[in-house]
RNA sequence: GUGGGCGUAGCUCAGUUGGUUAGAGCACCGGGUUGUGGCCCCGGAGGCCGCGGGUUCAAUUCCCGUCGCUCACCCCA
């Protein structure tokens, strides 16, 4: 239509009976957090810009030219949340919830903004399913937190995914790591442009070119796992025995880095086949400096982002398809109605679904209606009926039809 | 931010080597059943052919621009 008023760029309404598939990944999600001991967070959707720029990097790609941030009326820089753990961490420091020796967990489900050219998997505002636990650096943390992973995307029977797994090391590590593959980078030529320009801002980053090319460059630089310290190195050998003992399939990445900052040690990744190049269903890690850095104390940490609308797209297709048995009453005439609106109260007071016409269409309309609605049952009120008492029963895929006393129907139908 | 593809009915798409009333399927409405849905048959409604400009006697068609969608790069979930 042309002149009408369209969504902006990148966001999209998420309509029925797609909002079924929604409900029931996020069902399922938080039956199986209740499982693992996790608590709903709801959090609001905008925050300080700063406490985007500290915690996931002024330099990252996010944060220097993905953020939607403006001045609010006061003049203060605001920036619609582009992911959730940094905020996860702000409220848990904000409201003192880290104290306590045990291991805090939570999760949060809603929308992030990041001012992205749209495509396949990708948009401006998309959702996710956010899962953190901090209190811990123990390695069977890290453990239970991919099991958890696992477990949501195994109750959806997500078919062919990759869990990729790779460890950061410590900011100790991480030093030595860069400045070896520096070394590395600046030694070689034959870079494609981004990585040349990433071998400055970013050298990190370098590591996961699709470039063919820079790839085969690749092959001989240092690895992240021969930088690890032997604390680092410990921790990673754990996690991924934990795993193996667990009967959880992962793949070793050594190659995989995350595109914000503050990930320490664990780096997980889940791939899907079929979503196009934007494959990572779910993605995270471990971040045992982010409090520190946002001005609290040592809170180590890790979790992960399932892609609500990525998950959205490799569910099995007969998933969430809600299938709610129903009756319809087609009343005739306004004596008829105000008995069926009567009824239809009293059934849906005892939870059975059920909806009328209330337009006066004629008996033939409201049939096709109660077709299109997916009624099992239609009960067929009209003038012969209400004189008698009665009302007819219509089982709408056999064709059989009976006729009810008034008081007997409401049991009836609920019996069934 | 960069590049490719595509914009025709609510949806999926034909079509016009530039020419008079622009088509199909699905969906929608009505009739075939004055109180009976689906299937079938018949009929109907629904289009500034994305928008702006140019070329032309004539543009939905060719050219340019623009906006939008889409895929990919980049980045990430």
């Amino acid at each position: 239509m042309a002149g009408t008023i369209k969504a902006i760029r990148g966001m999209k309404d998420i309509l029925p009976p797609e909002t079924g598939r929604w409900q029931l990944i996020e069902q399922v999600a938080r039956e199986v957090f209740d499982l693992y001991g996790y608590q709903e967070m709801r959090l609001p959707l905008l925050e300080r810009t700063e406490l985007f720029a500290r915690s996931i990097g002024a330099d990252t790609d996010i944060v220097a030219k993905e953020m939607y941030t403006f001045a609010d009326r006061h003049g203060e820089s605001l920036t619609l949340r582009p992911e959730a753990t940094a905020q996860v961490v702000r409220a848990v420091l904000e409201n003192r919830l880290e104290r306590g020796f045990w291991v805090k967990k939570y999760y949060t489900i809603g929308p992030m903004f990041r001012y992205e050219r749209p495509q396949k998997g990708r948009y401006r505002q998309f959702h996710q399913i956010n899962c953190e636990a901090l209190g811990t650096d123990a390695p069977e943390l890290d453990a239970e937190v991919i099991f958890l992973l696992v477990d949501i995307l195994g109750r959806l029977k997500i078919e062919q995914v990759r869990l990729l797994i790779n460890s950061l090391g410590c900011p100790e590590c991480q030093v030595d790591f860069k400045a070896r593959l520096s070394l590395f980078l600046a030694a070689k030529e034959g870079w494609c442009d981004d990585c040349r320009r990433r071998r400055d801002t970013n050298p990190l980053r370098v590591l996961d070119c699709k470039s063919q090319r820079c790839q085969e460059l690749l092959r001989p630089a240092p690895m992240m796992r021969d930088c690890l310290c032997e604390a680092c190195a410990g921790h990673y050998a754990r996690v991924l025995e934990l795993l193996g003992r667990a009967g959880v399939a992962f793949e070793e990445q050594p190659r995989l880095v995350r595109g914000l900052d503050y990930y320490t040690r664990t780096a997980f990744e889940v791939a899907a086949v079929g979503l196009g190049s934007q494959d990572a269903v779910a993605g995270g890690g471990r971040y045992n400096g982010l409090a520190r850095d946002l001005g609290g104390p040592d809170l180590p940490g890790l979790g992960f982002a399932i892609g609500e609308d990525r998950l959205v797209e490799i569910l099995p297709p007969d998933c969430g398809q809600g299938r709610q048995e129903k009756i319809f009453l087609a009343a005739l005439g306004t004596a008829a109605r105000e008995v069926a609106l009567a009824l239809l109260q009293e059934l849906r007071q005892q939870g059975l679904a059920g909806e009328m016409d209330f337009d006066d269409r004629s008996l033939k309309a409201q049939m096709s209606l109660a077709d299109r609605l997916g009624a099992t049952y239609t009960v067929i009120l009209g003038d012969q009926e209400l004189a008698q008492g009665q009302a007819t029963l219509r089982h709408m895929a056999t064709g059989e039809q009976e006729q009810v006393p008034l008081p007997d129907l409401a049991p009836r139908l609920l019996k069934r």
